[in-house]
DNA sequence: TAGCCTACCGAAAGGCGTTTCGGACATTTC
DNA sequence: GAAATGTCCGAAACGCCTTTCGGTAGGCTA
């Protein structure tokens, strides 16, 4: 009577040995009829099975991490406080590594590279497989060093150190596809809007738009003006362009703030959008983007696709694959809408 | 010499019996030791120290899980695709819990429930110490039920079971503290533009907009116009609405989002904010609410004390503490900005 | 019938720490 | 000088699971 109680809710979570007793068999025996191996009767699976089932058992990863060393969890170390690259990251990765295969540990720094520390001693200590680190903008940030255990991926933010693998995305190539599709809309009189010249993302698309026009014999109008990432900044910016330059056809913004700001000046002058002037930006946040008037033709930096490559990198690495490391620049993705192209 | 080869980089991380070797004392004696238990000499500690730190050993958290039944990790499952509710939460979290203390398992269940099923099952299985749900409205959500074997907060949306802990706004006391600020300063003709009636939020603070109205002997002007969440909406609801009750002087929006495109129509419409018509909107959401012009007076839902508060009432559900079952209704925080109080 | 294979099962080691408990030795106390 | 007390350390069990390896029983061959 004493010993009776073998059901689901005896003490705590049901352990293997628990099915073992159940079932009548050893806990070896147990362990192999749940985990698929031969060496089982079938009749005798089925006992361990259902004896399982009935108490509800779930093998503890824990022990089993202890076992074949691996964890089957991944640290995001970030730095992105708004959780706006983080979170296409995130997915992406869960994506690539299969859902529940791979369980992901998410830790915020804050962008303060003492907590960064801490977090990075606290993933380490619990054994992660690998780990992806998300800065807050395209430029390149400190490398954690060699010293860490597992395989380390930069993404977003490359690192400084060329031995590490980055992952971040193509903002030359942005500019120039950004350029190529206002010239495929017609437009010649183009000029560039963006944000502080202090970030590699702003330089960067300049010069691709640069490289673009150029490849069509064009040159920017004007100076590209560079000041902060702000609505305000494009409603002065464009103002002044627009006083100055007057035949503009098209303007390619620094990001989606800066072109929400150049469509209102565009209207307060009495030209129209896409009309009189189109208008590209980057980034395609969606809550900007798709709330205008008329909603932005924007560059996507494709992050979901960013964070499976990041993952898959990891699982290459895990796996003894030989990574190449360096940075590697994800292309964007132009997503068309009505800044550029009139709806019908 | 075969065995000589104690240094760091011998096989992999070290562990424990590689100090306690290094040491010259038994494991037992250098577990102590590194705890800082009793039992052992200050000399013998040191000489322990000393190995572990040439060593750079850091014990391995999953042996130290598997002893003592916990694991120091806390599972975050989320249905916010963006992002924008669960960083907050995440972030206060992490301030609860202490960071590097507990580590949290950031787990995206896109909305779809077979894959939240699958996140939890494999939350459980890495033994985590507690779950935060975290939902994608403020709408009840359904429970995961009660077989679950360590502690669930419900933070955001709620569950539908009231036998659950949940956390979720106080959206009628906003409401309220929206009208009050609005009556503050000076107005009295105030209308409602709110997004979806479909959503509770959108309900609770028409509800708490009423009650404050009526306190102060006053009623809403026209009826509460529900449809979208959107700039769109907020547009095109206010262009109607001033057209009908051309003397409104304040509107409670349901968002940011209907904010700005309330702000577009009143000064299309040769009005000026907040001179002639004042607007507080909810959310508080940065990227919109601080790049209007004027910018918004919102009212933010605390999502980061939310998130302290899930944190320490999983805290306390695993401390063994009473936790009372129910919705408890954080409140929010009026930020007051330009689109109420003109800046001087 | 002896010998051998095969199919199935279990004992035990191992992974990495923590903790209990008892032992060895030194020091005090009467 | 014997007993009692203390200090410091180590053997071993434990947590939960996987895996190796040896053993048993039954069936088969010669």
């Amino acid at each position: 009577m004493a010993d009776n109680e073998t059901t689901a809710t005896s003490g705590r979570t049901a352990t293997l040995s628990d099915v073992a007793r159940m079932a009548g068999v050893s806990i070896a025996t147990a362990s192999k009829a749940i985990n698929g191996r031969d060496d089982v009767a079938p009749a005798t699976r089925q006992r361990v099975l259902d004896a399982a089932k009935k108490i509800s058992f779930t093998p503890n990863e824990l022990a089993r991490s202890l076992i074949n060393g691996r964890t089957g969890t991944v640290g995001l170390l970030t730095s992105d406080l708004e959780g706006r690259f983080v979170i296409p990251i995130l997915m992406g990765a869960e994506d690539a590594f299969g859902a529940g295969q791979v369980n992901v540990f998410l830790c915020d720094a804050r962008g303060d590279s003492i907590r960064e520390q801490h977090h990075l001693s606290a993933l380490l200590t619990r054994r992660v497989d690998g780990i992806i680190v998300v800065g807050r903008s395209t430029d390149p940030r400190p490398s954690l060093g060699h010293e860490i255990p597992v395989p380390v991926v930069y993404a977003y933010a490359p690192s400084v150190d060329p031995t590490d693998v980055s992952l971040t995305p193509d903002n030359r190539e942005g500019g120039r596809m950004a350029v190529e599709h206002l010239i495929a809309c017609g437009r010649s009189r183009i000029a560039m809007i963006t944000g502080d010249p202090e970030y590699a993302a702003a330089r960067d698309r300049v010069v691709g738009v640069r490289e673009a026009l150029a490849q069509a014999g064009l040159s920017l109008v004007g100076t590209p003006m560079f000041s902060e990432w702000s609505e305000h900044w494009g409603r002065d910016a464009s103002a002044l362009l627009l006083r100055q330059y007057p035949d503009i056809d098209g303007i390619v913004c620094g990001s989606d703030q800066i072109a929400r700001g150049v469509l209102d000046t565009v209207r307060d002058l009495g030209r129209s959008v896409p009309a009189d002037v189109a208008a590209v930006s980057f980034d395609n946040w969606e809550i900007l983007a798709t709330n205008s008037r008329p909603e932005l033709t924007s560059i996507d930096a494709n992050l979901q696709q960013l964070g499976r490559t990041a993952a898959t990198r990891i699982f290459e690495a895990i796996e003894g694959t030989e990574v190449t490391p360096g940075v590697e620049y994800v292309p964007g993705r132009l997503v068309i809408r009505g800044s550029t192209i009139a709806r019908r």
